[in-house]
DNA sequence: TGCGTCATCTTGTCAATGGCAAGTTAGGGT
DNA sequence: ACCCTAACTTGCCATTGACAAGATGACGCA
């Protein structure tokens, strides 16, 4: 879309969504350029030509992720603690993306593109805590970013006993709820 | 220790200390066996005879960040607030071994050591929360369990903004005692 | 002492990967 | 018609994980 290929179509987008889709059930460091060639259909060197190497795959990826944060903590609206199911969504429903972007040895994270959409989803986070005050609203912000990144990392990684049932954003809610009742 | 070697002296210990000494400042997929054994002063396919591959050291590693957890909980005593300042501590201190534990694609999760230690350092964990009851105990759990993961995991990450300060556990205490006043 | 046995470790090899270099192809502007 | 440049390809190399087969050395036992 951001601009037309001329043998593929799209392949940038398609090495994209094509590491979205193989990290959804493996970890990012499993990924291998030479597949997302093969799912592409092109030649083993092409994502090269496109993001330079593995780690600037992955710095468009956490870009992305970023990007799609900041919107659906947008969409959230005001309330709190729907900003905070948000990013308990976000994570769960995007968690190639998520895993990515906290983890900063695998990317640029010095990419100015991703500095800037990281710092657009921090404003948001913090922002959403603002409104609500308690202590000072520094621990709260760190509070509430800590216990939905915690909550979201469990998920995903499956830790969390099956006692908790299937449905994230209700846990979530629940469990934001004892910290902002 | 377990069993004197016979060339090398314990190159399993060796093995797993190298691990955590390369892992200390990268990812644990970014991890070598070659790189360990050349370490260690041993041939390339040394690790294989005592871990069998890759997911069988990291097994191992991941079974002993359970009970170093165990061993750091139990050591925090019966206070809610230090059992968690004592999680982000050994979060903090054996960052390399945290990693791993919460990565379970990354080794065999379903290994009865690792299963044997993980039940214990998660019964420790419960136990320490169910001493001061809220809403209910499954809530708090979670919570306790989330915020202080997921600050863990923020701070290693590199995610929190200078302005939280060097001390990881101080401001951890804060956090916490956000959620259990 | 001599012998076997077995865990420990080595050497050799293979397929796969990331990354680099050099060449090829195809639009688009002039 | 021409060239220029982005988009890809082919070919290559070092490294890695994994496997197979062999070497080494401690230990028990006769």
């Amino acid at each position: 879309m951001t601009q037309r290929a001329y043998h593929h179509g799209d392949l940038r987008r398609a090495l994209l969504d094509a590491a979205v889709e193989v990290m959804a059930e493996s970890d990012p460091a499993a990924l291998s350029l030479r597949d997302l060639a093969r799912r592409a259909g092109v030649s083993h060197a092409a994502p090269a030509h496109h993001f330079g190497d593995k780690a600037g795959l992955l710095t468009a990826l956490a870009a992305q992720g970023f990007e799609l944060l900041a919107e659906a903590l947008r969409d959230a609206g005001d309330d709190l603690i729907d900003t905070g199911v948000a990013y308990v969504g976000f994570a769960v429903r995007h968690r190639a993306h998520f895993e990515v972007m906290f983890r900063p040895d695998l990317y640029r994270a010095d990419d100015p593109e991703v500095a800037a959409a990281r710092t657009r989803a921090g404003e948001l986070l913090r922002t959403g805590v603002a409104r609500r005050t308690g202590r000072g609203p520094d621990v709260d912000a760190l509070a509430a970013w800590s216990i939905v990144h915690g909550f979201a990392t469990l998920w995903n990684s499956g830790a969390l006993p099956p006692r908790v049932g299937p449905d994230s954003e209700a846990a979530a809610r629940t469990v934001i709820s004892r910290l902002f009742p």
